[in-house]
DNA sequence: AATGAATGAGCTTTCATTCAT
DNA sequence: TATGAATGAAAGCTCATTCAT
């Protein structure tokens, strides 16, 4: 149909590049200098791209800003699919897993979590955030529910409540990344891990012992 | 002594006062429009005053903020602290008023938490606010470490680790947090307390029972 | 007539002292910032008085800063006619110590230098200053020249042009000041002396001998 | 031809071009209303171009009236040292034609006469100006003391002055230039050129006669 | 598709002036 | 008279956006 496949091909690859690129460049610099202080020409040129590129490409500042918490979060939602095919079929070793996840270097980063923390700063002004980050959240708060439950039900520990496990953990979680974004050089990743098997042994005792 | 001090009184009253006022419209405007879209006029108009309102008291809108966020770090410290001698000397009975305290509606309030964690999401880009906010967080969790210490040792819980305790239950309490800012209408006080109530009941079973 | 004739007094002295006072510390602040940046807040501030100061004893900023030049223009004039009278009646004598008296320190000061040529950098501008300094200068010139004629009259310099000589006689000292100002440290009183007694020993050869 | 020339030629402009013209402008601003009232919206208007073009060509307000004065300086530098080239090799005649420069209706001219007396006002105030005037003064100063020396050495006035002579000619061109800005109308340019005839006629009778 | 000069709305900040005390 | 908090107009400056190339 095309009269020259190939070019289109290029053609939309590149644009899609091109996009990547700026983003990339987006999280670099809300990462360095802040949400509030990151300007257009800021990401043009730490792209290495020309003023208005950013206006071609997103249409508009809003528009690039939203796509670049869109990403992170698709991003985020990647490893954490993968992590829970990787680790089933066992409920309580996923839980595990992706408590693990959460505290990998690649994504309990400060550059990244001080991106992240700055559009959640910002969710309560901005509807459209604030859609992003809470379909996020409840979509992982239902899997560990789930995950919560299985291990409740298959475990014996008919007294637990699968709500409450799930949502210490989530809390777990933000409690760990921001001192991890707060305490730059004092955060300890593995004392981190420590404390999340400290609770899973406290509330599981027969299937997550502290090491 | 002082010649006039009825009057050096009242005008150094005042003086506190209009900053009190230009703060306090400051903390709505953040949380209506975010930190990013408050601008000095809005903060002014808020006020019901002029335009250089701000520059006269503040010197600059950085200052204005950076005041914002310690009159907020001083009025939690001042709560903590009430809580923390009101509910001694038992330290299971204080570290569950303490948890109860984070979640009382005069705290946990959707736009007091927008303004927290607006300046919360530049503290990688803005040493000041860093400093503010870790200040404050190792304040209390240094507190939060003593009195889980003690309940370990008064309650012979030897197994159990004092400073795991600590960061869960700060992690507790900003995992709430976000969740009230996020789910507005979803989170339920109630339910967060049980959660906290669970978590300590697993980890200290004969001080803190679930109800 | 007056009630209290006393306090009268007194109040028109007392007002009389703080104008002063005010162009004291404009001529100050003009000479240390400069004319562009010279506030009404820092003029209250050198006077040692408070903000609104400046408008209760000269109703405007352009008004103030009009006195202040009349009052520099007036204080050379009195220095001016006094070394007239001093000198008299020998108009060669009289046309030296003039010459001289610009090269006095109370008058050749780069303070003083700094605020007359701020106000001269205005002049075409600003209407009421180049009144002020071209009345000034006028007055001086007639003067200059009646004292050249007579030297040329009494020492029978016939082809010597009075015109001339007063010009530049006046010009020197226009180009002495701007050389104090603009050469602070490599400017010598002494040295402008000889400059202007070398020009009169060339004109005036029987009359004003260089030493 | 094209559809809105004007705006395309805008557009077209060099950077370098813009930069002239925005300075030009800046040279008719500080004519008309002097270096205290102008504002960079006058300066934009009058080059017909928008509100943040100054900051765009130029980065601040204050580098936008350094650059406007090195211009004027460039450019009386580069008439200077035509005219010495021109009227070589004559020690004498160089002197006087340079004299004469100071004089010509390009050069003695008040708008720019204005626009230097201007800055000259603010140079015990900024220390940027005080640099790019006092550079240029003290070159041509040097200029004229080798000329003058030359001339002596030449015509055997032994017992003339080099320094002091050089001296007179420098004050002399000041004096007429500020002769010329405050009193329009009245300065005849004629006149001034007999003035300094009559003194290099002074100094120097075998070589340069009044006319 | 990409550039970057130009725009202009909107921001922070300054400051002469006013006015209740 | 004197004060200094308050005003509000006007300034410099920033920056998202546009558009001719």
């Amino acid at each position: 149909m095309a009269a020259n496949p190939g070019k289109l091909n290029r053609r939309a690859l590149s644009k899609e590049v091109r996009r990547r690129e700026l983003i990339d460049a987006t999280i670099k610099c809300i990462s360095k200098k802040g949400l509030g202080s990151t300007t257009l020409a800021d990401v043009a040129s730490e792209a290495g791209l020309s003023q208005g590129i950013v206006n071609l490409h997103f249409k508009s500042k809003d528009n690039l800003l939203a796509e670049t918490l869109r990403s992170i979060a698709d991003e985020y939602h990647e490893q954490f699919m993968q992590t829970l095919e990787e680790s089933a079929p066992d409920p309580a070793a996923q839980l595990l897993a992706l408590m693990e996840m959460d505290l990998k270097p690649a994504i309990c980063d400060r550059k990244k979590l001080a991106v992240w923390f700055a559009f959640l700063g910002e969710v309560k002004a901005v509807p459209t955030y604030r859609k992003i980050c809470s379909e996020r959240n409840q979509k992982y708060d239902r899997i560990m529910l789930d995950l919560a439950t299985d291990v409740i039900r298959d475990g014996g520990y008919e007294n637990v409540d699968a709500r409450a496990v799930a949502d210490v953990l989530s809390s777990l979680t933000d409690g760990m990344w921001l001192s991890c974004l707060m305490n730059p050089g004092i955060f300890d990743r593995h004392h981190a891990l420590e404390t999340v098997r400290h609770y899973l042994g406290a509330v599981f005792p027969g299937h997550c012992k502290e090491e």
